[in-house]
DNA sequence: CCCCATTTTGAAAGCGCTTTCATCTGAGTA
DNA sequence: TACTCAGATGAAAGCGCTTTCAAAATGGGG
């Protein structure tokens, strides 16, 4: 059985093809009682995607970036939850999602070059990355999800205030009577990491408290089993820190794992704090403090963002801040008497 | 500035567009002197891919669904590490991949209608869908990620084997000493529920111990919060259970929770089996026994046999099974004395 | 140097649709 | 009744490529 293309249904329905592709299309021009028959024409029928993308110079697709390195193995959980978002608000819309997950952006380029889509969600980008710029020059939409903040002049982007957000768990760490707070966070080339490590440092100064640099564990590189061997450093430092305030909460279980190891106490000896307040931070023992995240609401805002730029033709270089929660829970408490 | 199409190229190397569409697509009849012309004039030059698609009646793209509720929240981590797998393997082959996360097939369908896609990765299929008996009968390959029995004669599909891990698992806890084993699965809609609970089925029966109804826990709908109150129903049992067999790592975290609650120890009280051996099960505390299983592995085999199926043009209907492992950890231990 | 088999190339059709532009209606007006 | 003009429709071009088929170039005997 072959496939019925437009041709059949223009019979069928005693019209032209173009009258067909005009109901189809939604154009005003046809009269409503051969709109009728057209219609009743087109059971069985779909449009083939290609013949109408190679015409209208439109996808309805749209390109989902993951930067994602291998060695991580795990995706990042919030990237998921952003995924969920962007995939209810393109359904709801009509549009559909090419996923591209790497850590180089060659993947994405070429989607964009071979015209498979009509705009791009960004999650993770590096600061070092030219892909933005790329995009910007040939006038191809974007929004990025997460944070960046880039030489350009502005990009459309959904994002959270992380700096701040780690901020106000440091001074809640402060306020509980913590002074040697360490921090483990991942590669600075991302800016999430950057600012997380600046609402720390911003905490600690505005508290008078001096960084000693070995509270500070930057990982270029930063999979659990890292995280347990630096939160080991931070442990066997002498004074020990009383406090760590993890990347996320992947890092705040190896935390756990390593307190657990040299027989520190949570919250008795050490406070611990995550952040994203992923599914486990609450079924952890103790219940992990963290930062809720709306990574949900980060995809749908930026597929809405996204979809509305597409219809204007414009794309607005403005940033949209999502709020944070602190979950508080029970792996935080005063630190040991000295 | 104007995208270069096939003619300029074509132009600049001064040939005629079927010389150069022959080099592109590596067709062999072309002077070694003109292939070399012409592919120094495609510099620059990227074919439109809904062209090709609409020529050649391939698009190169492999639709990727997934089944998942949206009152589930999070996206299972099996499937999100198979579709790590996946897009891996289609990046190797030249595939891009469309993802499509919902709950009814209607998604599958359009892609598919529409020729979006050359062939499926299916994942979290219901036995109830017909999903699989339309994409047959229109002669479109697909390859199942996970269990699946169906009416079908059989399909291609790479799956683990749940009954057979289930039972192990379960006889581990018999040879612990356990009698009164609960087991809390999803709903049997889906072959992996049903498969593990024949698993505990099979393994009770082979002890001859007669398994009471109340310690089969059966859920249409498995969330965490519902999984907590099934251990609790599980627990308030008298006798009560000795041990539980969880569908997966979520479950686990939900039956400590209810053990915590309980004020069970785990495993001086209860013992607690889970299943996918996710990321957290690890950092559990204590560490959790449960069942690794090759999701990775799952969704690469999958995408390299539907890209093989694609290459010869006829889908095997074989089925792959992968070995599952268990991880003994510190969540297990005899039953306390009575 | 010619002929024929082979290799290499080009012209043109066509994939299935959208869209422009011209044509055709028919209601409203003088 | 003839004339407008807006609304409805169709013919045809063309989106950028692949592929068929025929023509041209090549080369190896005789």
């Amino acid at each position: 059985m072959q496939k019925k293309t437009i041709y059949d249904v223009a019979r069928e329905a005693g019209v032209s093809i173009s009258t067909v592709s005009r109901v189809l299309n939604g154009s005003s021009k046809v009269k409503e009682s051969t709109k009728k028959r057209v219609e009743a024409a087109c059971v069985d029928y779909r449009p083939v995607a290609s013949a109408r993308e190679l015409q209208s110079k439109q996808t309805k697709t749209i390109g989902v970036l993951i930067n994602h390195r291998p060695e991580y193995f795990f995706l990042n959980e919030t990237y998921i939850n952003a995924l969920l978002g962007i995939s209810v608000a393109a359904k709801e819309s009509g549009y559909r999602l090419l996923l591209d997950i790497s850590e180089d952006e060659t993947g994405a380029s070429n989607l964009f070059y071979e015209k498979k889509v009509d705009g791009f969600i960004l999650m993770g980008v590096k600061e070092s990355s030219n892909l933005l710029s790329v995009l910007w020059d040939n006038d191809m939409p974007f929004v990025l999800v997460g944070s960046f903040h880039g030489d350009e002049e502005g990009v459309c982007q959904v994002d959270i205030n992380d700096r701040k957000a780690v901020c106000s768990v440091t001074n809640y760490l402060i306020g509980l009577g913590h002074r040697r707070i360490g921090i483990i966070v991942g590669s600075t080339e991302y800016a999430s990491c950057s600012d997380r490590l600046a609402g720390y440092r911003q905490a600690m100064e505005g508290a008078n408290i001096p960084i000693q640099e070995e509270w500070v564990q930057v990982c270029e590189n930063l999979t659990e089993v890292m995280a347990e061997q630096l939160a080991k450093h931070l442990f066997y430092q002498n004074p020990r820190v009383t406090a760590v305030v993890a990347f996320n909460d992947s890092t705040a279980m190896a935390v756990y794992k390593a307190a657990k190891d040299c027989g520190l106490e949570i919250p008795g000896q050490v406070s611990v704090i995550g952040f994203d307040d992923t599914k486990v931070a609450a079924y952890m023992s103790p219940p992990l403090t963290s930062v809720w995240q709306p990574s949900y609401e980060k995809g749908e805002r930026a597929m809405h963002l996204l979809i509305d730029c597409l219809k204007q033709g414009s794309m607005p270089r403005k940033r949209e801040e999502l709020n944070c929660i602190i979950m508080y829970r029970e792996s935080c408490a005063a630190p040991p008497e000295e």
